[in-house]
DNA sequence: AACTCGGTCCCATAAAGTGGAACCTATGTC
DNA sequence: GACATAGGTTCCACTTTATGGGACCGAGTT
């Protein structure tokens, strides 16, 4: 953290805002004043500065709670908007750990669309899907949301077979739906070379607040590198990193505590 | 605004960081500097401490967006549980200006569920409706819902026809129909009687970000006092606070630039 | 190369924030 | 009904911290 100087007051209330922000339930007085260390009087003023301004309110029993300004944020659609720029952090920390590329995608329209990509460090790796969909069946990511019920399958061709991208394609829905399954016990799902011959790639699911898988992330490479072997070990960084992402779209795991600073 | 010594510097943070989540548009550094008439210095220490604590981020371009904090929020869920606390002033204000009772609508489930009331300031008025549900056929705001496209009729009786609650409620979904194009070119919804005997009330429609309805507000009471001839006043300024809602949700109309402080 | 634009850093100044203690209210508790 | 307790707010002398003018810097522009 370079320059913190002169801000004193406004780190102070950014933190009791972030206390109350990202709490599960509301904060009291005497919880923010212990949990950020600030005398009574300092919180006092603080917490009445920043519900005068509309950052935080206060419920029937005197808690406090997210003002005004971050319930229009809501309102406004801006959660969508804002997902990728939440995201980056936790894509580049994957990127760090695995040197593979990285993509973040959701569900759309039948379709999985890459919404965020990290590059391979390497001089061979992926080009840049951000804005590119692909299929939902024989993608890793596509799985992932086939699985948790983030995505359905549709516009299959006559006869419920899944369109083959490769000879390793999986096309009949019935032997789909078994991998499914084993994503859900195994917690992540892979494509090799399903998509694109000398493609393999890991995924793993983003949840929301209410459990509910929202996105997935995935980590992807070339054969010659991501060797099967050590595709438990990228998946099990890919988990940690999702995890750490649903933690601030306000997944609530047992055993996971803290948050952590995205920066 | 009783005291507000002591947090200059908070108070500057947060004008700042409400014309980021206010503005349509990401803000650049220099806007944010005019429009705050904070010396350039200043505003380039707090908007470092605002982004360092996650509240506001820089997009490619160097302009300011609300950060990571409002965009955890409303992953979380939060915007339908503000709506409330967020709508409150607004509804004070219009019991204030009608002095009849106000209620703040949704539909669910089929039907209109109230979620916020202001009691009328006479003796004779509503009882509290929170939590209450009423059919949409025969409320002001089920009328404005179902007017919009908000909610969908379901439940009617066999032969189309609609429940009856009063010699005066509108049965035929033939009638029901014709009278919603009236709301839709007019602006508001009346019930006369048509859910409870002696009870009148006009409604209008709240919308979010993208023009979709989202919500209704009504003013509603007894039939001896508000007068026939008065509704269009009524309907007025009901729309008028229902349009200032629907400013802070996002909705954008021609001509509306100005925000409104609610408080 | 010189200029402008957008933004950060530096530093003397004084204004604004700080926290301990007094002081309120509510809400139990006997 | 009087008394204790917890949860918050206000006061005020002290000094730490914010302030803004100007220097500075990098990236585009002419």
């Amino acid at each position: 953290m370079s320059n913190q100087s002169g801000t004193q007051a406004v780190d102070r209330a950014a933190r009791l805002l972030s206390e109350v922000v990202h709490s599960a339930d509301p904060m009291t007085f005497t919880g923010l004043s212990a949990a950020t260390g600030l005398a009574k009087s300092t919180t006092s003023r603080l917490l009445l500065a920043l519900e005068r301004n509309g950052l935080v309110r206060r419920d029937d029993h005197g808690r406090f709670l997210p003002g005004e300004m971050f319930v229009s944020f809501a309102w406004r659609g801006g959660a969508e908007a804002g997902l990728v720029a939440v995201a980056q952090p936790f894509l580049e920390r994957l990127g760090k750990a695995t040197g593979e590329t990285i993509n973040l995608g959701v569900a759309s329209g039948g379709l999985v669309e890459q919404i965020a990509q990290v590059d391979s460090t390497f001089l061979i790796g992926g080009t840049n899907w951000v804005g590119m969909s692909v299929p939902l069946h024989c993608s890793a990511l596509g799985k992932v949301l086939l699985a948790y019920g983030a995505a359905q399958l549709s516009g299959q061709l006559p006869g419920g077979q899944l369109e083959r991208r490769t000879d390793k394609t999986v096309t009949s829905e019935a032997a789909l739906r078994t991998e499914l399954a084993t994503v859900r016990t195994r917690g992540y799902a892979v494509t090799d070379e399903e998509l694109e011959p000398g493609l393999i790639a890991v995924a793993t699911p983003v949840r929301g607040y209410d459990g509910a898988v929202v996105a997935a992330l995935s980590v992807s490479g070339p054969t010659t590198r991501m060797n099967r072997d050590g595709l438990p070990a990228m998946a099990g960084y890919c988990a940690e990193e999702a995890a750490a992402l649903s933690a601030v779209l306000g997944y609530r795991q047992r055993g996971a505590r803290q948050h952590r600073k995205a920066g």
